[in-house]
DNA sequence: AATTAGCATTAAAT
DNA sequence: ATTTAATGCTAATT
């Protein structure tokens, strides 16, 4: 059995939700970092918008207005 | 050290 | 040009 703490490995699925959010998003309409972390919110998990920021950034995610195409 | 709140800055919308 | 929305910066908190 592992011995990571419960924080460990909740980050590691925030990043993998968030990747995944992005990978689905509508590149017409990217999602924000606010859009992002309400969806978490909902999700169960409360954190706030400059972690996700902090998250994005981790992930090397730009920001949505760079995801943005025509 | 990681997370966050409050404010500052920048880009987009009107 | 003004207002609003998105993101960044830094100090405070835990």
């Amino acid at each position: 059995m592992s011995m990571d703490s419960g924080e460990e490995v909740s980050s590691r699925e925030v990043k993998r939700i968030l990747k995944d959010c992005v990978d689905n998003e509508d590149k017409k309409k990217p999602l924000t970092d606010d859009a992002l972390c309400d969806i978490l919110k909902e999700k169960g998990y409360n954190i706030a918008r400059r972690t996700v920021a902090k998250y994005r950034e981790q992930l090397d995610v730009p920001v949505a207005r760079l995801r943005k195409e025509l």
